[in-house]
Order: structure tokens, then sequence, then C-alpha cells
DNA sequence: TTGTATGCGTTATCAG
DNA sequence: CTGATAACGCATACAA
């Protein structure tokens, strides 16, 4: 059997409490006390049997993390969270969750249910699911959401800057000489979307380009999202020189589509992506790209959830980030800079 | 406060024992009174409180899940694992392992000192590591290794075929009409390099290729070892007409690297990978690779492993199971039929 | 500044 | 077949 704070005690010549106070990092005892407690522990190697503590405090010390197998970059957050979490002393529990999939529910319901996580963690898009927000609300347990796709109502959140990212991206293409610049939208509902391409709009407004609508394709953030309005966009006579995929996998489904049209990239055509995944670096050409601050994002998470969950912030913060440019071989200069 | 086995006792009239028998499936209960204690349950909604249990147990019911983030396929792996799992009714404890770096040795030390996990799951390369192997034996915590690099010792695991999936993929290659297959090696200290590596020589020796040392490359079996690699074989004059780059990633480096030497694939040169990652079906063109059952590994590793814990299984058993093949379009016949 | 007593909800022991 | 009662190790009112 493990040596427990009774054991300590008794070296230490104290009460249990006094062993807690000082394993807890409490105040009230004399430093005499605490100096000959924490040898007795140190000799006899004490550590505290964290399940008799959640036990006694009804507190899990588990975050749940909901992690989309449709979702991007899942992995990124998934190790970010985990080391986080880990500093905080707070395991993490991961759930694939997959919307409309009763048994998903029936799982994210017992957890919360239960009690076996204390706070719940959303990458996208999982926080756009309904049954999600119906459970939170409902039983009250703090969330955070983590670069949502939206970010209406007062549920905190922790999230990169899309419309920023996007400016800042349509700008490199601008300065390289473009001129001519396609867009692919993701789904329209979600915010992620729409900010960037508000981002988009805004460095053409601020570089008095014209807006084309028929360079704008409405597509989804995926390979094959890319790939059909790639072939969309390069299909008339008046063509783009540059595309701003809107996600990187979005523009590895445009250099694919592209390279079976026979088109050079970035020769004739330079693509952009967002999100800076591994793939980008590993396409050829590589992926210019907007690469959020994954780390810090996670980071201020779970800190905001933690601090909710001793009480020591109210959980209401909603907090934006910047990311910052990547850029890789699939962008270059305008090949015939006429305008 | 939630319903206790006390409130099912108190409304079926008997004792929390005979409650506790019931909920757990115990023997020595008249099914008269199994069917009162069962209703007083469902009527009161009562869950056992699994923290209690856990304490009472000293059991964890979680088990510790390895993961490199250098390793290939977390995804995969993780995302069976948890639905595995949780269908045992365990909750999966994800760790990030790096190798020789001391946070994560502390880590799992103290995940397995704590008895915080109950057993431990390894997926590769995690297996190889020597701080790992000596905490298992030395805890004596049971342990299953999913598709491990290192098969040697009597550790029990549960593994593809990467001989018979590496002689189905040279077959293939040969029944195109190539003679001339070059094969990227990865690290010989691996097992799954080396068998991967007789898979080849078996299926050349079957077909009576003779065996080119020049062609066997050793390389990493990632994006730069297979870029590497395909510089080297492709830089004489004896040129192969196929390449097995050993794995996907080191495929796509292939890709790469042909692309960048203006060599047309398959058109002049084919391609293979090997573990069907997502990337292979979104490269230009889509990578011709082997499948590895690792819904089916994973189900039967931990399937072995909650077994050992229950003390039904001794824990020795080394599974094996076949691969197959995936067809895409970095394989086509030989250009120039000649031998 | 320190200690005592009680509770947390199970499972396990052992007597009926 | 059933039940009373004791662990399990810690946290926490409350008393000193």
């Amino acid at each position: 059997m493990a040596v427990t704070i009774k054991d300590v005690a008794r070296a230490a010549g104290c009460s249990i409490k006094t062993v807690s106070r000082v394993v807890n990092d409490e105040p009230y005892v004399s430093e005499a006390t605490r100096a000959r407690v924490q040898k007795a522990i140190d000799e006899l190697g004490y550590v505290p049997n964290i399940f008799a503590r959640r036990f006694a405090q009804q507190r899990s010390y588990t975050l749940g993390v909901l992690l989309h197998s449709g979702g991007y970059n899942q992995q990124a957050w998934l190790s970010s969270i985990l080391e986080i979490g880990y500093e905080y002393n707070y395991d993490i529990l991961p759930q694939s969750y997959f919307p409309a999939y009763k048994k998903s529910q029936q799982k994210l319901a017992s957890l919360i249910h239960e009690r076996r996580i204390d706070g719940l963690v959303t990458t996208p898009p999982c926080d756009l699911d309904e049954f999600v927000l119906q459970q939170v609300t409902q039983s009250g347990i703090p969330l955070v959401r983590v670069n949502p796709y939206d970010r209406s109502g007062d549920l905190p959140y922790v999230s990169g800057d899309d419309f920023q990212g996007a400016r800042m991206l349509t700008q490199h293409l601008m300065d390289l000489g473009h001129r001519r610049i396609a867009f692919f939208r993701g789904p329209l509902n979600h915010r992620m979307s729409v900010d960037r391409f508000h981002g988009y709009r805004a460095a053409l407004e601020e570089g008095r380009l014209e807006y084309r609508a028929e360079w704008v394709q409405d597509s989804l953030f995926n390979f094959d999202g890319g790939y059909n309005a790639t072939r969309m966009v390069m299909r008339g006579e008046d063509r783009p020189t540059a595309i701003f995929a809107g996600s990187d996998e979005s523009a590895q489904g445009a250099l694919f589509a592209l390279r079976e049209m026979g088109i050079e990239v970035p020769g004739e055509v330079s693509v952009a992506g967002f999100d800076d995944m591994p793939l980008a670096g590993n396409t050829w050409p590589g992926i210019t790209t907007v690469q959020m601050p994954y780390r810090n994002i996670v980071e201020q998470a779970v800190n905001l959830l933690v601090d909710v969950l001793n009480k020591k912030d109210s959980g209401l913060q909603q907090v934006i980030l910047p990311g910052r440019l990547i850029l890789r071989g699939s962008t270059g200069p305008v090949p015939d800079p006429q305008g």
C-alpha cells in the first residue's frame, strides 16, 4: 500500500490537517512546522492519492475536449491542450464528436451528467452543434471555445483573427503585383469564412482593386472544395492570376486542379491557403499561408477555463489573437502585370 | 446532490450491498429482488459515482496512450482507441511522448507510480523507448503495443503485417510490368523497415528479378527521407521505373522530388507508399499504398489489455493482421517494357 | 496556529 | 441469498 497522509502526519508528529495544509499551500502553518512536514513528505515519498482527492471534493480535475474528425488541425489542438492541461494538473478527456450521431451525444451528455468533467473545451467546428450548446447551458458546466466558427452569444472563446490574417495575406498577393485575385469562401454560416472574406475585401478596397463576384466561389474548406472552385474560376477567359483558397486543404485541392489543367504554380497562377497545417509545407510547391498562434490560443483558453473553475474569473472573456504570414513557394510575382 | 446507492436501497427496501450486487451483475441475488432493485434504479435514474468506485477499488479504469508527435497516423490510432475504450467503460488518457524529453518521462513515471492508469498502450514509435520499457517492466503495469517498431521480447502486441503488405505491393508493381523497382528502407533498427524490406525482396525473388543494391536507399520514413532518396536513385543513367518509397510520407517526398526534376508520375516513374495515411489521397497523383486494418488492430489490442486487467488473459498474445492494397494514380504500367 | 471529527459513495468482509 | 459495517484517503467545518 502506498504512503498516505496519515503516515506523513505520524512521521512529522502532527495532525493530518496540518499535512493537508502544507500539501495544498494553505496559510496558517508556522514555518517550522511546514519545514518539518515537508521533510517527512520528501523522505516518505508521499504523493496525494488523486482519486481520494477527487472523490472528497466531488471534482474530477478533468477537462473534456470535443474533437471533430472532420475538423482541421485536430492534432495541433489536442497536443497543446494536453500539455497545458498537464501544467494545471488537469487530466484531458478527448472525445471524438460527430454531430447528429446519437452515440456522441449520449456520451457527452453522460460525461457532463456524471460530472466526469469539470469543464469543456470545444474545437472547431464542434462549437456549432446545437446539442452541445444545449447541454452546456442546461448543466451550467464551464465552457471555452477555441477558434469557434460562431462567435455570437456571450460564451467565452479564444480565437485567431481571421479577418486580420486574410487581409494580410491578400495584401501580400497585391504586393507581388497581383490585381486579379480569386477567393474561395467557406460555408456562409461559419463566422470564420465570413471573417476571412471580409479581410479579403478590406485589402482589395485599401488597394483600390475592383471586387469581382465571379472570382469569389462559395465552397467547402476542404480538398474537394478547393478543387471544384478552382475549376470554376479558371473556366473562362478572364482568369485570376492568384487564388486565395481560404484554407490549406482547399489550397491543396487548388494545386491539384491546376496541375491537372497543366497550369504552372506560381509561374502562371499563385495559390495561398490559411491555417498553416502540416500539409502546407509538404506539397509541391509549398503553400503560402497564415499561421495562427495555436499554442497561445490554447494556453489562454485553458487558463481561462481553470480560472473559472477556481472562481477567479467570471468566464465572460472573449479574446482574439493575430496570426502571421508564412511564405512558401506557391506564391510569386504576377506573370504579366497589366492589371 | 445526485441519487446514490443508498437512495436506491431505501426505495427497493434492501441493503446497499444488494444494490451493489445488482449493479455489478454479481450472483447471489434472487430474481425477485434483482427485478425490484432494477426498477428502483430505473425510476430514480441512478448512475454509480465513478469516482467513488475508482477510489474504493483503487483502480483508475483509465488506459494511458503514448502518442509520439513524430509518429505517423496518430489521429487514426487515437480516435479508434477512444471509441473502443469507451465501449469497455475505460477512460483514455493520451500522452504526447517525446523520447529523451525529461518532462515526458517524468509525466509517464508519475502516471504509473500514482496508479492513475491501469494499463498502457503504445503507438509507434514509442514502443522503442528504453525509458518506457523500463517503467513498464519495473512497475509491472500491463502493456500492449500497437504496430510496434520492435517485436522482440515477449511483450504483447497487435500489429499489421508489414512483410505481407510490402510483398503484395511489390507484386503489384511487377504485375504492371516494372522490373526495375527501387525501395526506400527506413531506419534499420526498426522492425517495420526490415519487414517491409524483406517483403520487397521476397516479391523480387518470386518474380525472378535481380536485386540491385543501388536501388535500395537507407532513408527515413518521412518527407525529406523520400525526397533525398529519390534524388539519389534518379541520379545515374540506370534509373528505376518504379519507386516503392516505404511509407506515404516518403512517397510524398518522392513525388515532390520527381516533380522538381520534371519527371512524370506515373508516365515515366511509378511511386508507391505504405500506410494509407490521409495525405495519400490528397497528392497529385494519389499515392498507391497499403492500408493496415487500424480499427481492427486497436480493437484487438484494447480487448487484450482489458482482459489482462480483468485477469482473463495472461497477456502474452502477439497478433499479426494482414493489410490490403489501395490503388491510386501514382502507379501505372511500365513506360518502356524491355527489362 | 493547530487538531478533531465527519462525510464523500463505493466495494469488500464476514456474519447471518 | 442478504445485510451491517468497515475500509478507501482526503478535504473541510468547526473547535481549541
